[in-house]
Formats: structure tokens, C-alpha cells, sequence
DNA sequence: CAGATCCCTGTTATCGCTAACAAGTATCGA
DNA sequence: TCGATACTTGTTAGCGATAACAGGGATCTG
């Protein structure tokens, strides 16, 4: 019971073979069309073309997998946060992964401990992905990764430099010194730091960036403030510095960090720029918007989309044996938040 | 040359056959195990599973996905852009999709219009996805949509009601009305409204809400302040309208827009909630962190990429026949932005 | 002009899995 | 006790592509 039948037409979708009878061809010679396989007659070629045209043809992805056990598919794991910078990055790299001809599958974890990341990587390779992104940003994230053998190329984005795998970081040390010595220039006796969670690496070195700057000035190192990521945390340490007359100058380790404490100094009727200097890290499109518009950190998040792809790809192709490192260096932002010490 | 000898070690990753062996039975039956099939005996069922574990076999997708003709991948198109309603409700479906079991393929368009859409369909279904999620919050891409049968379960989110396709939307225009209706309730005589992007479903739903709000409440219709989505944009906006003396209220299309707002109220010294109230949509994190902090209407997006799985599952399971839709009502959420015109 | 070489194309085997059917054993009611 | 009806397992045949090899015709070389 042929269903392809004299009658042209087929029940399922069409295959190589129905685009091969239809140009009187074998279905071999369709695949090195396809695949763009240098000997092939142009007339050949041509007839090809216009059957697949006229069938509507679509090579099956699957089975293109199944024979040689690799597909068009990159793997990212990540977290599950609507955070600024990761949300970015992971825009930017799918972006960046369709305009290559690589589909992106997505699998978020609700936390970045060892069993959820392993859990996601499993699935990940059975769907035979061609090659893994981790957005990895802290230590137990890190330490699930280090442990478990991808089998696939595998690069990490925000992760461990220690580790010695592939990696895309942006240099959140030089970030931060950047942010700490623009208000240090300023004519500040130190700078206050309200930094993020302890456990994040990008968090670890834009506390790293503040102190090297203070250290470097002989400025005192004053306590650090210890937040998350949120307003809200922003918020709260905004409302102990705003007590302290002392403090004139703040480097809060992200945009919504500062918004929280731009509002609790508000409160307090301390006036940003002309009683308190503050500066944020991240960019976020809305930060020119705050009152008043902050100065801050802005990372290249397409450009770390574009390396780590590139990596990736440099892996795939076999170029690439050595584990290779990059570093994106983000650029200070001037807005109004930051002015010269009240005499 | 059978590279899977005597020694019980394999070169290539474990097949199903290779458990077979070990587990004495054929491939078939660990098959079924796999699939959780009720006709095995118990017995079998634990050997079968005990030499899965010894070899660490792992299925094959893309075999799986070339027999059955469909994969475990929901396909899902999206614009490039960070803005947070869709960046949030992508972040909430791929989390709810992984719970599910299914991985998430995301293609990430520029531009929402037809050839660009069709490409990414069409990328979709090579990969043989089980069903695509399309967000779709604009006109043109809706167009895209309707002219194109994915010959997959499609459900669309933020799209044109009136195309009668399975589409999961929040009601923009409840929240608008209801955004609307808090001011005049709080005693202003008209509501000013700084609208989304026109070719928007989002902008367009919450355009109504507010002009039915008026027409109900008998208020004078002031002319619409037109915007896009961004905090730029909508501190152009209030730059007009903090030179009106007679605005006393706005509702702001989005979160972003009002921060611009905000701050040129605050330029102009205008206070809010005194002089002005101000009303956003979206209830983005840092809005409880505004100057001063906004009342807003916030859409539930965990609920809607609940939803909009569900109704692609029940289309693959075939329970749906009949296109469905479901409609979220967003809540207000009230904060210190707005209060009765000053006297 | 014969033999080697290059192009172009076709044939066959295979990837790892599920579907469909076949067949053997156990359980049951009459 | 015997046929009917489970339940459990195995065998065979693809799914739609690529890889490897084979072979025929044209072109080149001496």
C-alpha cells in the first residue's frame, strides 16, 4: 500500500524520496543538494530546487539527528529570574544562536543547585543538543557544573575563571573599580558599597573592584552593606546610610540596588546629587529615568552573547581544543548622580 | 565488526539494545519499560531498569522524535526585546514547560512582520516541535499568523482576539478600565493617558478600558499622549503634560512610561501624589521603589504561561478540538501615587 | 588511443527508536 | 479437562536522513 501514488500527492508530509521521483533523481543526490555538496550538475541542482519548491519540502530535523548524533539544537541552562542582566544575555544569545541557523532550547531550573543542574543537563543531552550554555553566576552553580562531564561542548557565561572551562565573563572587578574611583575622582573621602548576594560571583567581584579602588586611593574601607538584587534590599540599606551624615558617596552593585536607595534618600530629604553621589551597575534602559538619572555600569551583553556563541561554535568546528577565556570590559555611564562633595 | 563485543563495553553511548543484552530481554521491552507501559512484570521491569542504570543509558530523542514524527519541543516565537511583560511571561513558560516535562525552543525575531515569522515557523517545524507558542502583541504579527496554518497546535499569547484561534490574553482593557476608574473614584474630573505603541493589541486594550472609563463616569475625553513602551518616552510625555495645570491624574500604558513621567513631574515641580496622581500598568519589581512608590495594575504571568500550556497540551492530547480562549484579569495594586486633586 | 583521473550519480547499510503483529504462557470459566 | 481470554514478551518493519562505497561517462595524460 504505497501512499505516494501516481497521483503526485502524499498523505504525510513529503520526505527526500518524494522530492527525489519528483526530479528523477535518487534521494541521495537531494541530500547533497541540500547540503550544499560541491558535485553536483547544475542542472541537477536546479531540477532539485524546484521539486522541493513545488512539494513543500522540509528536511526533518530528527532524522538528520539520528544519523549523525548531533542536531542544530544549543542547550542553555538557566535560572529562573527576570533579572536584568541575565534576561539580556539570554535575549541576546538567542538572538544571536537564529541568526547562525541554531535553535536555542531553554531549560530554566528554579534553583542553581547540583541536582536541578544536573537534572537539566541530562534532558539536554538527550535531545542530543550540539553544544550547552550555562548562565552560571554562583559558586553551587559552579561547583554542579565542575563535577559533571558534559560530553558536549560546553561553555559557561558569568562562572568560575578558577575552573578552567570555557568562559564569557564580563569584568565585574574592572566595572566596579571603574564606578568607585569616578566617585573617588570626585573628590569623596570614600565610597560606601551596597553590594548583592554574597553567593554571585558578579556580586564577589564588584565588591572586589570597590575595595581595590579604596585600597588604591589609601581611602578608609567603610562596612559594606550586604543586599540582594532587589529595590526592596536597595531600599533598606538606603535607609541606614541615609542616617549616617557621613556617608556622601554610594556604589550599589545594580540599577534596582540604587532606585531603592535613590528613594530611601529621598525620604530622608537627602538630595542625590548634592548631599550623596550614587552610582549603579547593569544600565537598565530605565536608569537615564531615575530621579535623578543615574550614573552607572553598562556591560555589553550582545558582545557576550557574540563570544559565547562564538566559542561554542569554535568548539563545534573542532577549531578550538585549548579551553579559552574571555573578558568583556563594561564602560561607565555619566548621568546625574554623581557630583563633587557638599563643602 | 561489532564494536559492541563480548567485553560489554560499547564505543558509541548505550542504545536500547545494549540494555536488552544486559538485561536479557529485547529491545522492545525496555521500550516499554521506557514508556511506562502497564504489561510488564515486575520482575523484568527492575532488571530492565537495573542495567539502565549500569550503563547510564539515556533515550534518544531525535529517534524517538523520527518514529513517532513528533519531539518533546515547544517551539516558541518571540520578539527581541526585553521589555518585561514578555521577557517575564517567556521566563514563566519555560519554567512551567520543564515542570511539564517538555523543553523550550526559542526563536528570537527582530521584527514582528510576516517573512520573519514565517521563517521562524518554519525553523519550528523542522524540528518536528510538538506546538508552537506564538507571542504575538502586535497587529502585523497577528496578520503573520492568521496567513500561515503551522499544521502543529499553535496558541498565540497577546494576540487578536477577533481570529478566533486558541489565544491566552490578559485583559488589558478590565485593567485599564480599572486603572481609570481609581482615579476619577479618587476625585479627579478627567484621566490623561500615555499610550503604548498603536499597532499594539496591549496599547489598543488598555486605550479602550480608559475611554469607557471616562464615557461611563461622564468625563471629558483629554486628547491621548501617544508613546512606545520606554521610560524615554514617556518623560517626553510628561514633559507636556507637567506643563498643564488642569492634569491632575494620568494612567501610564506601562510602568517605564510612568517612571519618565515621574520624573518630569518632578523636573517641573510637580508633586505626586499632590498635584499629580499617577497611575502605571505592569507592576514591574521596582515600582514599589518609584518617587514615589507606583500604584499600578498587575497582570498574573505565572497564570498566563499556565494557561497557555495547558491549552497546547490539551490540543496534543487531542481533549481540545474547538479553538479556546482565555482571558486573565489583572488586579490593582495601590501604593502611594495617587491621591485626591488638591483644592 | 589506452589507461588514469575526475565528476557526477546511484545503491546499500545504518542511526535508535516505536508500531504492529505474532506467539508463548498463565489464568479462567464451563 | 479444554478452549477462551488475559498477560507478557519477541520479531519484523519502517521513520527520513547521511555515510560509504561503487560505477559510468567525460576529460586528461603520455
Amino acid at each position: 500500500m504505497d501512499n505516494a501514488t501516481a497521483s503526485g500527492r502524499v498523505a504525510r508530509d513529503p520526505a527526500m524520496v518524494d522530492v527525489a521521483r519528483l526530479a528523477g533523481v535518487s534521494h541521495q543526490t537531494v541530500s547533497r543538494v541540500l547540503n550544499g555538496h560541491p558535485n553536483v550538475r547544475e542542472q541537477t541542482r536546479l531540477r532539485v530546487r524546484a521539486a522541493m519548491e513545488e512539494l513543500g519540502y522540509r528536511p526533518n530535523a530528527a532524522a538528520r539527528a539520528l544519523v549523525t548524533g548531533r542536531s542544530q539544537l544549543i542547550g542553555v541552562v538557566a535560572q529562573n529570574s527576570t533579572l536584568y542582566g541575565p534576561s539580556s544575555l539570554l535575549a541576546a544569545f538567542e538572538l544571536a544562536a537564529s541568526a547562525a541557523g541554531f535553535a536555542v532550547s531553554v531549560r530554566r531550573v528554579r534553583e542553581l543547585d547540583r541536582s536541578s543542574i544536573e537534572a537539566a543537563l541530562e534532558q539536554h543531552r538527550n535531545q542530543r543538543v550540539a553544544g550547552i550554555v550555562a548562565i552560571a553566576p554562583t559558586a553551587s552553580a559552579n561547583e554542579a557544573l565542575a563535577t559533571v562531564s558534559a560530553g558536549v561542548p560546553l561553555v559557561t557565561i558569568d562562572g568560575d575563571p578558577e575552573r578552567g572551562a570555557p568562559l564569557v565573563t564580563v569584568d565585574q572587578e574592572a566595572g566596579a573599580y571603574a564606578a568607585t574611583k569616578h566617585l573617588l575622582d570626585a573628590g569623596h573621602a570614600t565610597v560606601w558599597h551596597v553590594s548583592g548576594p554574597a553567593d554571585w560571583f558578579d556580586a564577589d567581584g564588584r565588591v572586589r573592584g570597590w575595595r581595590r579602588a579604596l585600597d588604591e586611593a589609601g581611602a578608609e574601607v567603610p562596612p559594606l552593606a550586604a543586599a540582594d538584587w532587589s529595590a526592596a534590599a536597595g531600599y533598606r540599606a538606603g535607609q541606614m546610610l541615609a542616617r549616617m551624615p557621613e556617608v556622601t558617596a554610594v556604589f550599589a552593585a545594580n540599577d534596582h540596588l540604587a532606585l531603592g536607595i535613590l528613594r530611601a534618600l529621598s525620604e530622608r530629604g537627602r538630595s542625590v546629587p548634592d548631599d550623596v553621589s550614587v552610582v549603579g551597575f547593569d544600565d537598565v534602559p530605565e536608569a537615564e529615568f531615575f530621579i535623578p538619572p543615574l550614573t552607572t555600569i553598562r556591560p555589553d551583553f550582545d558582545a557576550v552573547a557574540a563570544e559565547t556563541l562564538g566559542l561554542l561554535l569554535a568548539q563545534l568546528s573542532g577549531t578550538q581544543a585549548a579551553p579559552v577565556q574571555r573578558t568583556l570590559v563594561p564602560e561607565l555611564v555619566e548621568r546625574r548622580s554623581v557630583a563633587p562633595p557638599q563643602r
